[in-house]
DNA sequence: CGAGGGGTTGATCTCCTTCAACGGAGGTGG
DNA sequence: CCACCTCCGTTGAAGGAGATCAACCCCTCG
């Protein structure tokens, strides 16, 4: 599937688009780039003047420490946007990395732009899509901040395995995570040992298996609760959302799902 | 002031609006609420219909865990919208609490949605203030992850002192916050116990006092140095951001700064 | 074959928590 | 006006979750 698509599969998780609207998106422009692994594809101090479509691999938001310490603050799979809001605050002070190699789509700020511009409800999927990304990272500071190691892990698995489903790569008990125990201990503070410690645990007492890139997730109910994880904040059960037009309804608008190839 | 000009005050840090959307924002219309410290504004499971513009005060976003621990994701002061983003996603899981005595303006999703969809430039302006919560959420992440208990605190200190004075309700160093030492501790992953040993020690070691609600930096630079803080993620600095029009440059629109008074 | 990255294990250390108690300030009711 | 309560800040002692340090193994890859 092109990138493009899977971005607009993405964002009609949460947002009805026409199919105008859905055309718009469909016939974005960018330039694909392949990343290796552990390579940097956004730096601090950068401006940036295109966001990045995730079409393939893993890709992680992260911080570092004057100390050589990083810590991760977010995940990015396939058909994630892991940059979106650079479009209205294109200076970043963080850094986007590929924890695996990874593909993902350079679409230029300027084509977002107007589209924003021309289709506003565009630029509301847009916001509401940044405020999902806000949501996970509220989530993660209750997680990072208040809970032990074990429930952390467990939080983070059950975090990618829903989105993994959402985004029809996997579902949700058997999916690809391609980030070693060094990386995940990054995202959840805490040392590698330690994760490596705790994953242990995890598969001792069934719920779970994490190896080469790969989770199997043997009880789910077991990792919910484990992770005191509820999955709200992820904003997918609710259907796709859309502010009532201006004048009143969006009577004669088609809302129909465009096929990809139909560009 | 006016809660409507405080909060048009703070957009226009960062956004670039036209005399004519200024306007539109001083003229919403919504409903003075006063609330006490300790009540929750919002709760989980909630679908609101309103967002809260903080006009007086201090505000939090929180999660609680099972056991009963708590963990703030973020402040909230005099200005500052702490629910703008639900308007594109008005199902909230968490709770919105006052810290201290607050006044919150609620104003109904339905006059922000006209605003949206008639001035596209505000649903863009709208979107920014939400990326500017997400990005002190991510680094949040990283203060509560990555770092000890000493940075932690003045990184938090740090940000509410930036973002006091931007908001013109202060000086970096010398501003209000009514939070207990428990309540930092909240936000900080930490217990008050040990909040209470580590602001001993800023005392003792000269950058800040923190006493009654007021807290008072003696050493900025040291302050800084501990918290290992960089302010850009408070997106503070650069000059107020739009988006290039559609048709071409935004000639013969006026940008000016509308009186509060002139509604 | 050697190098390097990732996973695994054990011993030790430490930052922070937990538990428990006390003092002071403010508010309330007798 | 004082007794009383509650919330907040403070202090001490003990305990624990996780960090740190240092190996070693396995696999892959050049």
């Amino acid at each position: 599937m092109q990138p493009q698509a899977q971005f607009l599969q993405r964002l009609l998780l949460r947002s009805k688009l026409t199919v105008e609207e859905q055309r718009a998106i469909l016939s974005l422009q960018g330039t694909v780039q392949r990343v290796q692994a552990h390579r940097d594809i956004v730096s601090p101090g950068e401006c940036v003047e295109s966001a990045c479509l995730v079409s393939r691999g893993l890709v992680a938001r992260y911080d570092q420490m004057l100390n050589g310490r990083r810590q991760l603050t977010s995940f990015y799979i396939a058909g994630d946007a892991c940059d979106l809001h650079s479009v209205v605050a294109p200076k970043v002070n963080w850094s986007i990395t590929a924890i695996c190699d990874a593909t993902v789509l350079r679409v230029p700020h300027e084509q977002l732009r107007q589209l924003c511009l021309r289709h506003p409800h565009i630029a509301l999927a847009f916001w509401r899509d940044g405020t999902v990304d806000a949501s996970i990272f509220a989530k993660w500071i209750a997680n990072v901040g208040a809970k032990q190691a074990k429930a952390r892990i467990a939080h983070l698995f059950c975090e990618i395995g829903l989105r993994s489903e959402a985004a029809g790569l996997g579902s949700r008990t058997n999916f690809e995570f391609m980030a070693t125990q060094s990386q995940v201990a990054d995202a959840t503070g805490l040392t590698p040992v330690h994760v490596n410690r705790v994953i242990q645990e995890l598969r001792a007492g069934e719920p779970l298996s994490f190896r080469g890139g790969r989770v199997l997730i043997k009880n789910w109910e077991t990792l919910l609760a484990v992770g005191e994880f509820s999955a709200d904040y992820l904003m997918l059960s609710a259907s796709p959302d859309r502010l009532p037009g201006v004048g009143g309804m969006d009577s004669g608008m088609s809302f129909a799902s465009v096929p990809a190839n139909q560009v």
